[in-house]
RNA sequence: UGGCCCAUCGCCAAAUGGUAAGGCACUGGACUCUGACUCCAGCAUUUCAAGGUUCGAAUCCUUGUGGGCCAGCCA
């Protein structure tokens, strides 16, 4: 009873259209699609809609297609469909057989411009692309008909054909759709919708010497594939009147739909192709998938599941205004998911030495430590105790402030899953960093012991020095642009300086063992995981995450 | 300023003319061998503003205001 999730979650704006066209019976079957262009890797905005796409087609029991927008070959790399396709499937996305090239379609797409310019609805225009600006008009003023705008259906073909034998060079020809010059959507002031470009296609080699625009290249796609609802971001709603006259001027039963909403923005992050590839190539980051990024791959290394980032996505919703999503509904999302799945080691980032004066020296004591108290199934581990241990350098204060109950002279506290321990003294060295801590341990109080004599109100983790493996623990932030995506005087983006910290820390044994890909749930709610690039035995690496949920606040 | 779109709590986001859901964040308090988790309580008398229609308006109309997008032979 208590499981029931029985949310009443609402249906979303696009789920309530595509129930309309149901009812009206505009569709027969809904299918979806995720059409990038293999131009760069996928980020976080892009799990949103390709989620959303695949959950809509799931929903309505219909199909969700994968396919690659590559219609200008002088962009795309062979390298970004790899990355591409792996991305989507770790997500979980499934587009079974149904892998798509709009470069397949290159012959029907040809077809479908001549059938246009028998229709008198297309026309070879001759004009340079400074003219075809010229004439386009401006955005309060309406453009001008181009020369070349009434030619005749027969030379309009031949016209075409030759462009399609190569006869023409780059730019001095297109084929523009004739619609209305005085559009005040400039999208319909005859738009180009085929332009020459002697370039070789990464799928379709030289076949090729004039590759069909977006525009109308994207409708026809859709059709094809029986795409009913097509999915993309706002930015695109002035190209629907483009979207819906092509597929009308070409007659296609069961017209495709476009549906466009919100692209996702998230706080404290960089995102946005062109920002990402900036920091790629200029060095600040060592590649795609660095862990200060968004990038789905960049997330998949720092420890994100694919299932925190499908809630992610449904939390966030779906709508048409603009908005930019608090990055800590993002950190919530992976806590949750970790949170029952993961064990739960200990591991100091930033280590002090404790000594335990009254433990006897050379001593080591194994305790069954359950891997995750709130999930049994994670079964237990042993964990070695002895005489010097490492502790957090912020789980001790020489001088605490009011409510502060972790470690300080005089105190005592719990190790957790071991002993009650009271810090007597401590050693500062000249620049007054506290290097030693000296405590006595209570035998009594050992953990599970059933110790009920008194109680302790602070428990704080920590290593055995002798058994635990030192490890490079690095503390990314996420990369910061301060102005927001803009940049400044220089051209370049205000990033916040210090995103990466390397420090020595040390993790219990057990994780020396730890695999590459794998994520662990550590003490008060930080998460780290094995970088899975620079890890082997010797060398743990290890990424913090997520940033500790609740570390005590001084009183300010 | 031509066109299109958007505006509900710090951040997302429901509400489809019937009297402002939920989540994140935050703030108490309880619990605790993780200052986490969990639990309990608190978080919009009001929906960008002003008018209008209506018995009734976040929802409809008008006029403003604020934000986004569009003048690639990119997608």
């Amino acid at each position: 009873m208590d499981n029931m999730e029985n949310e009443v979650i609402s249906k979303n704006f696009i789920e309530q259209i595509i129930d309309e066209d149901l009812a009206e019976g505009h569709y027969d079957h809904v299918q979806t699609r995720f059409p990038p262009e293999p131009n760069g890797y996928l980020h976080i905005g892009h799990a949103k809609a390709i989620l959303l796409s695949y959950g809509i087609a799931q929903k309505y029991n219909g199909k969700f297609n994968m396919r690659f927008d590559d219609t200008n070959p002088t962009k795309e790399k062979v390298e970004f469909v790899e990355s591409i396709k792996a991305d989507i499937k770790w997500l979980g996305a499934d587009w079974e057989d149904r892998l798509f090239f709009a470069s397949d379609y290159f012959g029907e797409m040809y077809e479908a411009a001549v059938k246009l310019i028998k229709k008198g609805k297309a026309y070879v225009c001759d004009l340079t692309a400074d003219e075809i600006r010229e004439y386009r008009g401006t955005l309060k003023e309406p453009g001008k008909n181009s020369p070349y705008r009434d030619r005749s259906v027969e030379e309009n073909l031949a016209l075409f054909e030759a462009m399609k034998n190569g006869e023409y060079e780059d730019g001095s020809k297109v084929l523009r759709a004739k619609i209305d010059m005085s559009s005040p959507n400039i999208n319909m002031r005859d738009p180009v919708i085929y332009r020459v470009a002697h370039i070789s296609h990464h799928r379709t080699g030289d076949e090729w010497c004039i590759y069909p625009m977006y525009d109308f290249a994207h409708p026809i796609e859709d059709a094809i594939e029986g795409i009913t609802h097509s999915l993309c971001t706002l930015e695109f709603e002035d190209h629907r009147p483009l979207y819906d006259w092509v597929v009308k001027e070409l007659e296609y039963e069961q017209p495709p739909k476009q549906i466009e909403f919100a692209k996702l923005y998230l706080t404290n992050v960089v995102t946005g192709k062109r920002y990402i590839k900036k920091l790629v190539e200029d060095g600040i980051v060592d590649g795609w998938d660095d862990p200060r990024l968004v990038s789905i791959a960049a997330l998949r290394r720092r420890g994100f599941t694919p299932e925190s980032i499908k809630k992610f996505v449904e939390l966030v919703g779906i709508s048409k205004s603009q908005s930019s999503v608090d990055y800590a509904m993002l950190e919530y999302c992976i806590r949750e998911d970790l949170k029952l799945k993961k064990p739960r080691m200990m591991a100091i980032v930033d280590p002090v030495k404790v000594i335990i004066d009254n433990y006897p020296e050379g001593q080591v004591e194994y305790f069954d430590v359950v891997n995750n108290p709130e999930n049994e199934e994670l079964g237990t581990r042993k964990v070695p105790f002895s005489r010097e241990i490492y502790i957090e350098r912020e789980d001790f204060m020489e001088e605490p402030p009011k409510k502060y109950f972790r470690m300080f002279p005089g105190n005592e506290v719990r190790l957790m899953n071991a002993y009650f321990v009271k810090c007597n003294s401590f050693v500062k060295d000249e620049n007054g960093n506290v290097t030693e801590i000296h405590c006595t341990y209570d035998p009594e109080t050992r953990s599970g012991s059933g110790f009920t004599g008194r109680k302790v109100k602070g428990t704080i983790h920590w290593v055995s020095a002798a058994h635990a493996v030192e490890a490079e623990m690095r503390l990314y932030e996420n990369i910061v642009d301060e102005e927001k995506g803009k940049l400044n005087e220089d051209g370049e983006l205000n990033l916040n300086p210090n995103s990466l910290r390397i420090t020595k820390g040390y993790v219990e044994e057990n994780l020396a063992d730890a695999k590459s890909e794998e994520s662990f749930q550590f003490v008060r709610q930080g998460y780290f995981c094995v970088d899975m690039k620079d890890s082997s035995k010797d060398n743990l690496v290890f990424n913090r995450i997520v940033s500790l949920k609740s570390s005590f606040k001084l009183p300010s």
